[in-house]
DNA sequence: TCCATGGTGTGACTATCATCGAACCATGGA
DNA sequence: TCCATGGTTCGATGATAGTCACACCATGGA
């Protein structure tokens, strides 16, 4: 019974906000903001919830296309549906993390300071990051002030270095690459298919290592080590 | 009892997309994506319920920072509390509207033809005018495929024709000009500070009207005319 | 074939909340 | 001062939906 499919968009969306504004699936969402997929117990644990009602939620979120869902063996693995679904949930923690009076982050250190967004480095790191391409003049900020970014020729030279091919990264059917905000730092940091080329990058070389339940991001000693040579990033 | 400053962002954003996924309170919502506030009352007409309901939809929405209300006498005007907001509500919505099997539009062609996106054009006529200022040569697509426009010589010239002034418009602290994709046409029109120029100007020269109930926008038969005139569309 | 494990369906309980009528407060005008 | 109007608060009611224990189905390995 997929009712989402007989309903107008107008009817949809409140049903969809209804199906993320549950605080166990908020959570499980959150978690898979990451990109990755996860089995229907771990997002029970996620979630804080028994299995039965870990899979009644889910198949609530699938009913309402949030979330997919394929069988390997004898877990079922959910992952996010697409990329405009991590969007509205990153436009939703915009307006959740807005700034209060005396507000005062209660995020764990470790998320502020290095997680991901979607499919690519966000938080302090991600930042720092960002900020340090734009010093070394590998991106530039086509735009007056818009979020668009293109790489220059010593940019290219650069990813290059890295193992990213620019032109192939560009080729791909999503934005290339742009300030991306989110909400812990609201800072931008690089997103699009380039951010996501550096983030795979930066994991095959072991500079950074994703956390299985969270969207945190370890760097590693030798990650420490390899973005100070490379890039003077102090961190 | 201003429940949401008391929470982490991670604790609001199921309450907040809760307080969304309503459907009264949803009606109420997109029907100040346009920009404008409306009037307790109002607003309980346009969600179908009763005035003490609607005043406690709009007690909640207020405690979430989804909207701000204004005292102007007896009245109470409520509006969206800011552009991230009505930009959340455009991500649900493109959520909500993702193309499914056999979809035929259900909304009104009023609405379809011609609606304001928060403070700018949208609708059919939104995207055929976005449409015209590229291929008259006053916008260009600075990045590859990136959202981001920038205006030409003749576009500087074009608009000052029309009582913009472009370089004011640019200094504004906010998005200058992106395509903005919306549901219905599936296919970009002109947003950020440069659209919400636009419309104040179509406003001004009475080429518009704007309706009081929703978010649709009139083409008068001036507009119509001016519009064949200075861009050569056909409406 | 049997068993262990991952995952889902059922039914009962409970809490939340949307709803409205009626009463109440506040503003502006007569 | 009184009244009309806009708007909110209160209290009662009913529906929705989140929760878990238990039972059930499916897959993979022994």
């Amino acid at each position: 019974m997929d009712v989402a499919a007989q309903e107008t968009p107008d009817a949809a969306a409140p049903r969809i906000a209804a199906a993320i504004g549950e605080p166990a699936r908020a959570r499980m969402l959150y978690c898979l903001l990451d990109g990755r997929a996860r089995t229907s117990t771990e997002l029970a644990a996620i979630a804080g919830v028994t299995p039965p009602t870990a899979s009644a939620h889910l198949q609530r979120l699938t009913n309402h296309q949030l979330v997919t869902v394929t069988a390997q063996g004898r877990h079922r693995y959910y992952r996010l549906r697409d990329r405009r679904v991590a969007a509205l949930l990153e436009a939703l923690s915009v307006v959740a993390g807005r700034p209060r009076d005396a507000f005062v982050p209660r995020t764990p250190i470790r998320l502020r300071a290095a997680r991901t967004c979607y499919d690519h480095l966000a938080g302090t790191l991600g930042v720092s990051l960002h900020d340090r391409l734009m010093a070394l003049g590998w991106l530039s900020s086509s735009s007056k002030k818009g979020p668009a970014y293109d790489v220059t020729a010593a940019g290219i030279a650069g990813f290059a270095a890295l193992g990213i091919d620019v032109a192939a990264t560009r080729a791909l059917r999503r934005r290339f690459a742009f300030g991306c905000v989110d909400w812990s730092e609201r800072r931008p940091h690089l997103g699009g298919a380039l951010g996501a080329a550096l983030l795979e990058a930066a994991e095959q070389k072991k500079w950074v290592v994703r956390d299985l339940d969270s969207r945190a991001v370890e760097l590693t000693p030798r990650g420490r080590r390899d973005l100070l040579a490379r890039f003077g990033l102090e961190t």
